[in-house]
DNA sequence: GCGTTTACGATAGTATTACTATCTAAATGA
DNA sequence: TCATTTAGATAGTAATACTATCGTAAACGC
């Protein structure tokens, strides 16, 4: 299997991290780390230490650690929307293509063989856990007009898309896929930490629930 | 009109601001500062000079500013449940209260005589821009334990009561509600800074709109 | 094969943040 | 009146999020 990358927004980086071995370091070891630390208390210093070089030479690859971020999670958008095609690829009726989209969105996600130097199931719970965080700042206007949210919003629209082509007279299709993204994740975390806002559980079958959950929501709504 | 107060969990704060004058001073001028620079940017130091008094006794208020966050949004959440149960008290069919609790959850804030020194239009923008940092942390589970999201479980449980007494076989009442009460500020935060992410606009319907997007989400979701 | 760019490590320095500690004066209250 | 509470004043600290400069080794172009 060959391995893949992507072409993300070049205002995410100041030196594209992929092509060099320090910036696939930086990569590789700051999923982990953000994973394990928190993004609050994650650190250039400390990846330094990890991976055996200097914050100054990780200054070199990004602005921040918030363009890090938003370059990870940037990366999970494109990784979710090129695991989308693969599999509506061959679907021509947009229900299904609708219905497989969620799944992919829900699913327990898995190590990808086909990228290299990331780990995609940390990647995953840092989604989980940071994504609110891109978006929440008093820059979000700015880094919008840079494009840094651009991975986001293709994946949207190619579902919205779709929404419109099932009930072209549903009026929110935006605002539904976006809920649906972003609950997909929420509701996860609150079943991990608080419990008392979700049905969801603990258990092995939550991946399940949390897609009949969110197929239900989503039919039911655009339903004409 | 009297003036009300609410009762807020008691590991919010080390020292009561209602009762005090520097406290609702804190309160007071938190709210319009937090507004003005957002969380990050807003400092205890800051504070303490647009008060005129020290960063020591503002610590002596709340052990840090994350729980100040926690008991401004705390407090509104209580505001909130209030104000259904004021709207709600004299119906008896739990669809007619479940919709007009969205309607509350919805509505543009207005300045609300009965509580003294606090701006619930700025407050309201505080929830849209800063909730999820209010959990999204290492220390959740800890904050958990204490009872520090107590206000936003109890309105939750309370909605999905009503859920649950419309339809007894729905099986996703709590995650339907937190998901409304999230997406509520969310949607609007998308609609000021990332507009393609919402069908909602800028326009003063804005509200009429977001409301009517939610209540056909809840009602359809939980139709038998 | 020689000069030049590039990459990166090493080191130092800065303003700000999020506290903690201690001391004193004024107001309160029994 | 005396003890306690409350808060202002001041100082200090470790950590954070950078910025700046320097030296060197490898790679690259011609």
């Amino acid at each position: 299997m060959p391995t893949l990358s992507f072409k993300l927004n070049a205002h995410l980086y100041l030196r594209d991290p992929q092509h060099t071995v320090l910036g696939q370091n930086i990569i590789q070891v700051s999923v982990q780390m953000i994973d394990r630390l928190g993004f609050e208390q994650f650190t250039f210093k400390k990846l330094a230490e990890e991976i055996n070089s200097t914050e100054a030479s990780i200054y070199r690859y990004f602005e921040n650690k918030h363009r890090l971020l938003l370059y990870l999670i940037g990366w999970y958008w494109n990784w979710l929307e090129y695991r989308i095609d693969l599999f509506t690829n061959s679907l021509t009726d947009p229900r299904e293509k609708l219905k497989t989209s969620i799944r992919i969105i829900v699913e327990e996600k898995k190590y990808d063989q086909a990228f290299d130097f990331i780990d995609e199931v940390a990647l995953h719970r840092i989604v989980v856990a940071e994504l609110d965080k891109t978006y929440l700042t008093k820059q979000v206007d700015s880094d919008n007009k840079e494009g840094l949210f651009g991975g986001f919003k293709s994946l949207c629209k190619k579902i919205a898309e779709w929404i419109n082509q099932i009930n072209p007279n549903y009026p929110s299709a935006y605002s539904l896929i976006s809920t649906v993204l972003i609950t997909s994740k929420q509701q996860i975390f609150f079943a991990d930490h608080l419990p008392s806002l979700t049905n969801i559980g603990k258990d092995d079958n939550r991946y399940l629930k949390l897609e009949q959950f969110l197929e239900s929501l989503v039919f039911k709504s655009i339903q004409p």
